[in-house]
RNA sequence: GUGGCCGUAGCUCAGGUGGUUAGAGCGCCAGGUUGUGGCCCUGGAGGUCGGGGGUUCAAGUCCCCUCGGUCACCCCA
């Protein structure tokens, strides 16, 4: 056991994994610059007072944030979520509208880890904001679909609900509240169902699950404006034959959600923690944040739960190799350097050994590490001026002029 | 925050009722093959038995504490 171990709940990400870690980022950035979105990089931590002031009620708020007083008394907590740090930075830089952005970030909630569930995880997500036209919330819910659909996911349930916004949602509230006040909830929920009922339907014990089993639905109460909205977000996502159920007790953990909101869960993890994404509009958290009224709607996914599901389902299994070209050297090394400088300067991926090992060796090297095609340097080829080039698959192998090397490895390659 | 299970080589694990120098497989290194990988054979390196305390003539093995891992509840990616 290591003096030193990753604290509870991180953990290392380490070659060859990472290689996957890496490709999956790669694809969702090109599935989201391809829509429009544009990177955002922001920091990780900011003052404490950007996420108490969009969640006050919310457990991730309450008890999961990473507080701690920085050197200059500054309140700070670690980004436990990602929309609100873009939406600050949104009201910061006021960029023209609609602004699209994606990110990729980690995350920090204190609680207990367990399968699926860090301290520190990393979530990939777009926000956009500047328009409530139901078209970005299609938009917006097809990519997160189409994210998870094109690492090979299939086992996947979109749940869809609407939240409602400030013309409906207080009155549905207060029939929400006074359903409620006859029932029997369990403790968490006892005292908080007044300062926000929604919670009581996202919780999963058995006195608020029956409880609320013939609650109000907000769906059955969405006003003149929410109504058509949601019905627009449902048939463009039917068009684009994107499936999805509607969940009338969809919440989400983050109280700042209005109208739509939605959340990816697999079908493959048997683990408690299904959710592989989510997200929703938030149409008054710019003015939360100090900001003009904007509206804006986005999602995060959590890159170890979409691995996890990848596993479960058999997809997505990553690059199978590091480099195409090992280089064997058995004539000090320095001919391998040139050598592979020469490649890689060709932009063909290649690796070498060191130490002046044996030329068994450093083939052994060479086949551990997937290459195609090994380069031999030994006595004969260095006096001939000469590369030997050897195909790890079929054995086969001739020699050439060194400056032919380049192609052909290419040729080999397929390229 | 609460609870269950578990901590022996880099990894996966053996080590009845406590008793000599703690083992295996895989991986790693070297040799068999003084110019060649995958298969095979041989050898080698590698361990504060998570940590601390206690019981005992004697603790990997029993007791307590602690740290860590894992799974679940709540909630979430």
């Amino acid at each position: 056991m290591a003096e030193f171990q990753a604290p509870v709940g991180t953990r290392d990400v380490l070659p060859p994994e990472s290689a996957r870690w890496a490709a999956l980022v790669a694809r969702f950035a090109s599935t989201v610059t391809r829509a429009g979105y544009g990177l955002v990089v922001g920091p990780m931590f900011e003052d404490v007072g950007v996420f108490e002031r969009v969640g006050e009620s919310t457990d991730v708020v309450r008890k999961e944030m990473y507080e701690f007083d920085d050197k200059g008394g500054r309140r700070i907590a670690l980004r436990p979520e990602g929309t609100a740090p873009v939406v600050r930075a949104f009201v910061q830089h006021r960029p023209p509208v609609p602004f699209k952005a994606w990110y990729v970030a980690p995350n920090f909630r204190y609680e207990r880890p367990q399968a699926g569930r860090f301290r520190q995880h990393h979530q990939v997500g777009v926000e956009a904001l500047g328009t409530d036209d139901p078209d970005l919330d299609v938009e917006v819910v097809a990519l997160c679909w189409e994210v998870a659909r094109g690492l090979g996911l299939r086992h996947m349930t979109l749940l869809l609900n609407s939240l409602g916004d400030d013309a409906c949602r207080p009155a549905y509230l207060e029939q929400l509240k006074a359903f409620l006040a006859t029932k029997e909830l369990c403790k968490e929920h006892r005292d908080r169902s007044v300062e926000n009922p929604l919670r009581v339907l996202d919780c999963k014990r058995d006195e608020c699950r029956a409880a609320t089993a013939g609650a109000p639905r907000m769906v059955d109460h969405l006003c003149d404006d929410c109504r058509p909205h949601f019905e627009r977000v449902q048939r463009g996502l039917t068009a684009l034959g994107i499936p999805f159920e509607i969940e009338p007790r969809l919440v989400r953990g983050l109280d700042y959600y209005t109208r739509t909101t939605f959340e990816l869960a697999s079908g493959a993890l048997e683990s408690a923690q299904n959710a592989i994404g989510g997200g929703g509009r938030y149409d008054k958290l710019t003015e939360a944040l100090g900001g003009p009224p904007t509206p804006g709607i986005g999602f995060g996914m959590g890159i170890e739960r979409l691995l996890l599901a990848c596993d479960e389902e058999g997809v997505f299994a990553g690059p199978e190799r590091a480099v195409d070209v090992w280089v064997v050297d058995t004539t000090g090394g320095e001919a391998a350097g040139a050598l592979a400088h020469v490649l890689r300067d060709a932009g063909i991926a290649t690796d070498r050994s060191f130490d002046e090992r044996s030329m068994k060796a450093q083939f052994k090297a060479a086949d551990r590490s997937g290459a195609r095609i090994a380069l031999v340097v030994g006595e004969q080829e260095a006096a001939a001026g000469e590369v030997t080039v050897r195909d790890l698959g079929s054995g086969e192998q001739t020699t050439v002029p060194a400056p032919d090397v380049v192609d052909h490895v290419r040729k080999l390659l397929g390229e």
